[in-house]
DNA sequence: TTTAAATATTGATATAGATCAATGAATTTG
DNA sequence: CAAATTCATTGATCTATATCAATATTTAAA
């Protein structure tokens, strides 16, 4: 599927053991992983990237609706997404959940989990998802002594900071037919960065919790993508999105689509 | 007013003289700063503080209206609010104005501006308003050597993750009476928080302002007010605020109230 | 395979809050 | 200090989208 290629580099034995299974064969060095331009962008040599690999640790795949962590969870990783995806939540006293995020492969999920020493949100797998577990504490002593890894992570932070204020303006002012494209483009112009295709992908998320995500009712979701669908703006079967025209479903998110980007993906400098 | 006491220590001449006017006066130690556990809470020991004092620049105060930075100017420090207060804003295409958020004294802004290397956001004041000026390629070198100084970076970075999903939550699910109650009970905390009175306050910000802000519009917000007010939970005077039951406004804004803690005044731990 | 449980679609209706509009402060300006 | 401008309040109406409801489809379970 896409370039996930060349993921299987086996390198040294399992560091850590704690899970039962044949991780061995998992383990995979981070100089080999294909996100690793992804995770850690810039400026970074080869001994740096090797001293990073060895604090990385490779967890099994977690089954669908399995979670990687919940609310109040003590931090101890931020976590990358290896493949399939993971959705983020809250849950508020009346049991009501609100979606604050997905994570698609390359991305990286805890880092609101910092400043508390908890998790104020709870990591579901979507599908089956694997994810490369980064200790903090090993990152954080390890990038005072990097310093292009000490500036990658603030980049990467303060991306995280732009993504949601991106989010806040769409939550704030569109109307629920901008905030769809928005989404749909979004995911697309995630995919694409990371190798996959932009204009054919699966929804891994329920119309629910792109709704829940988008703060609107399901049935709104579920009406827009088929009056997108009627407008030809894409075919629709199920989790399965063909964009079939990608320049005015950007138009119809009220962005500047100008070089038909994406917040998330605007990352690279 | 409140306890801004203290802050008129003297110390070394100006390093940077690119303002004109006499700043000398102005120029304040971060030690002797009454801000200084909110900027740099934890463990940083005095010599590292006088370090990290020597790095801090004093501009002299913004009038009312005018830009700290503006959208697209290059990135190359991040402030905090002495006194007075900001709002953030981007502008779409169309012109219309997005207001992201408000710094009061003792907050930061900047700090999403670190990805891209320049401003996605324009800071304008609200009132006469000071800021520090912390040169970031300082801040970084400086924050490799100290520990301490690092950790309550990312702190402070993930912390605002923290605020921003809060936000999130508000914009996405919250009815118009629960976004405004929540929207005060955040700026009574975050005026406690700093010392000043938690009940009575001035919004420096216009009634268009907040209604932007919590995606609502300024009519709602006026009448929101009228009707608070009416059910005797506060009284309004124009910009001046005083709640009456905060507590009952806390349970209006549909949160866990129980601490009556805020998101953003959270962060000490 | 049948049954059950999610999940998705589509329609009908209700409503929170936007928008339009007019008036009244309060600030700013000349 | 008057005039102009900005800002706030209040009312009347309209609309986008939620909510309620029924059905269909898919997935999971038995």
């Amino acid at each position: 599927m896409g370039n996930q290629r060349s993921e299987r580099v086996f390198s040294m034995p399992t560091r850590k053991l704690e899970s039962v299974v044949s991780l061995r064969d998992i383990r995979v060095a981070c100089k080999a992983c294909s996100l690793k331009e992804i995770c850690l962008p810039v400026g970074i040599d080869r001994d740096d990237l090797e001293r990073l690999d060895s604090i990385i640790d490779r967890k099994h795949p977690l089954a669908r609706g399995e979670h990687l962590f919940r609310v109040g969870d003590r931090f101890q990783s931020i976590y990358a997404v290896r493949s399939g995806s993971l959705k983020t939540y809250s849950t508020s006293e009346g049991g009501h959940e609100q979606v604050m995020g997905f994570q698609l492969p390359g991305e990286l999920v805890g880092l609101d989990a910092i400043s508390e020493n908890q998790h104020p949100l709870a990591a579901k797998a979507l599908e089956t998802t694997s994810v490369c577990e980064i200790p903090f504490t090993d990152l954080e002593s390890l990038s005072s002594q990097i310093s292009g890894l000490q500036h990658q992570l603030l980049r990467v932070m303060s991306q995280e900071i732009r993504d949601d204020e991106q989010n806040m303006v769409i939550l704030g002012q569109k109307s629920a037919e901008q905030r769809l494209a928005a989404f749909l483009i979004s995911i697309s112009n995630r995919f694409r960065r990371r190798g996959f295709s932009a204009t054919q992908f699966n929804l891994s998320m329920s119309r629910s919790d792109i709704g829940n995500y988008l703060g609107l009712a399901l049935e709104t979701v579920s009406r827009l993508f088929t009056r997108f669908q009627n407008d030809g703006l894409l075919r629709v079967d199920r989790k399965h999105i063909e964009l079939l025209d990608r320049d005015r479903l950007c138009a119809y998110s009220g962005a500047h689509c100008s070089e038909q980007q994406s917040p998330r993906e605007s990352s690279r400098h």
